[in-house]
DNA sequence: AATGAATGAGCTTTCATTCAT
DNA sequence: AATGAATGAAAGCTCATTCAT
């Protein structure tokens, strides 16, 4: 307090983003190990200062769990509505570059880890889910709900529920990135999210099967 | 009390069936706890036996982590290859009653607990998804994909991945199974499972599109 | 009690030898891991009986040791005492099979072994050390040092003190056999208890120092 | 009691020497239980410090035991090496202030406590041993034997095996230290080592027989 | 602001002993 | 006489959190 001019601090070992190395150090340490086999003295250690000082930016090591969702939280959401933007116009390519975004969104790890460690830890941590789906979820999803409502509104989506339908939509892509570590699963080569999404949309467009036999193009 | 030469021995005896009272105790408190902050002294006193006699079956925690999931993996992979019974005739009748039962399995907690445990513990007990890979999803995926293979193959089916189709039929039913709990979602009224499969259903069968008059031939 | 003309036991499994099998498996078991590494259930599998017919026969895990003990004191006192047999005519014959007799006995490693065991855990059970004092000790070394000092009276001795000179005759063989093992030294070949005990002999009669220069042959 | 802000913080700290209070407790207790029937909650409590400080400082159990043996190891063996000195000119002095210093090393009971856990605890510590071995005997031992190989070499003692001469030598000494409190035997006053040492020294000099004029020259 | 020594509750696991059968 | 399931009291060890410095 006070400090008396202080002698050039521009290259002191940066003291306000402590918070933010250590969220870093606990967001790997969680990925790899989960919230209960990772040690606050690990956290400490990873990110460079000593077991002590967690503790005077995080009241508790629940706190760093908590601080990570809040962190990861807004831009997330933030992330999700700029694809709002794309939303005009022809719907089809508006199914299309979402699904798009989404599979870049999801094949970046640090955009997921959160997410996987808040469906991980929710049973021990429900009150995080709960901020993450407030801060989240609620944001989100009710957007595209709507979206999918004018569809069915203006005539160019069947008669679906929309809620549900979204369901249909995202369930695929965000099942197979949660699995498909935790089951080892690879499909062809590497994660194959875009493969995925080709067929899924493809599927989305046209349904799973063939109109008629004479209509049947010979693809 | 004071009733003299006590009717209730102090421990019973013989329980052939300890080993699965404890894995009943064990599943409840996995469920709700998590394995990590689950101790075997409350499994114990769940299952109404001392600490020390759940060592008399278990050689140790991670042991009972195991022994739940062989205990629930057979059924599970016999009860999805008895689908292939009826996946006989008609595609689209197949479909219909494999997602049905596919919902009746989800819906009973049972069936779902060891799965959604296996999916929360991966990353501490890495052979335990590996071994409920191997013994449920080695045997049943690979004969879903099958089944679809057969259909673009007889050319029921459009030309789609097969396996990457399967993602599409299952992901949205599974994904809505496991977050629904965490996220406590609940659409209108409980999990709505039924309602889901209808509505995916449908889409699956007849897009997600109103089809419009000239391309689309006479369905 | 009062058996109904039993149909000729004989071949029945040995019930009254119970006690020293599991004494012989508790022995082994002793010295190879120690009185508390060894547990309870170890010695009854070793034996062949259930842990539970182990407290048929010994009252708790610590009367095995004490029955050890027991069972092997009275012998080794009588084996001790036969030398006395011996103990006639020339002193230095008689000291020459006296080690003689001892190396045999120390060699026998069923003969040592309860007493590097009481040695070893005097400490948990100073009882049983005090009851090898009085059965074995007390009984055998007054007569040896009895032997010596009819040996000093006689003249056939020089006038050492009877006591300490018997640690002098004894001490250097007793403790290589209980070093030996524990700092697996092994001199040339084997344990040469022999070379020692001949070499410990040939100073005994003749001292360790040669006599005179004059005297001294060339070798 | 009452008294406002207390002298006594709740614990201690910086204590630079904990690990040897430590194993100064560990050793008092270890020698009075052993080492099986010592707890690391008893160890802390005798140090003054709780349990999981203990952890601070060692490994584990084991590795306090481990640490009491490096810790004694070095000043035991240079303190045997210390006696190097001495041995120069007259064998007969040098044995005789050889037998003089370990007398000394062995009445301190700090010196001889360690050796004494070391011999009782191999069996379930074989490592253990093997440290003491190397560290203190092979470094003693072949010094004190090739002492022995020039006296016979030169002439000065009778043609005698070294390394066995040596356990004629050490052994009643050594023998008489681990067994008098093994069984309780005080012989007169004390331990009366002296009064051994002066008996045992009195034999390797002049032999245990009294010289008979014609055998005693070039026998 | 930062440290890291210290705490103490809690964990998994072992095992001598008991007792219903 | 014999079993072995069951007990319960430890034991060794970990770790989130506190606090003197």
């Amino acid at each position: 307090m006070a400090r008396p001019n202080s002698p050039e601090p521009k290259f002191r070992r940066r003291a306000e983003d402590r918070p933010d190395e250590l969220l870093d150090a606990a967001l790997t340490l969680f990925v790899a190990q989960g919230y209960a086999h990772t040690s606050v003295a690990q956290i400490a250690t990873a990110a460079g200062v000593s077991k002590g000082a967690v503790y005077l930016y995080f009241p508790s090591k629940q706190a760093i769990l908590e601080g990570l969702v809040k962190r990861a939280v807004t831009p997330v959401a933030d992330r999700a509505l700029a694809v709002a933007n794309i939303a005009q116009g022809d719907l089809r390519a508006t199914l299309r570059s979402l699904l798009g975004s989404i599979v870049v969104g999801l094949t970046d790890p640090k955009v997921f880890a959160v997410p996987k460690i808040v469906i991980r830890e929710a049973v021990i941590a429900p009150e995080i889910a709960q901020m993450y789906r407030n801060a989240v979820l609620d944001r989100v999803l009710p957007f595209a709900i709507g979206l999918i409502r004018q569809g069915v509104d203006s005539g160019q989506l069947r008669a679906v529920d929309p809620e549900l339908t979204l369901r249909t939509i995202m369930g695929p892509i965000v099942l197979h990135v949660l699995l498909s570590e935790i089951f080892d699963i690879r499909p062809e080569r590497g994660l194959a999210l875009d493969a995925l999404a080709e067929n899924h949309l493809d599927i989305l467009l046209n349904g799973l099967f063939a109109q008629d036999p004479e209509s049947r193009p010979d693809d």
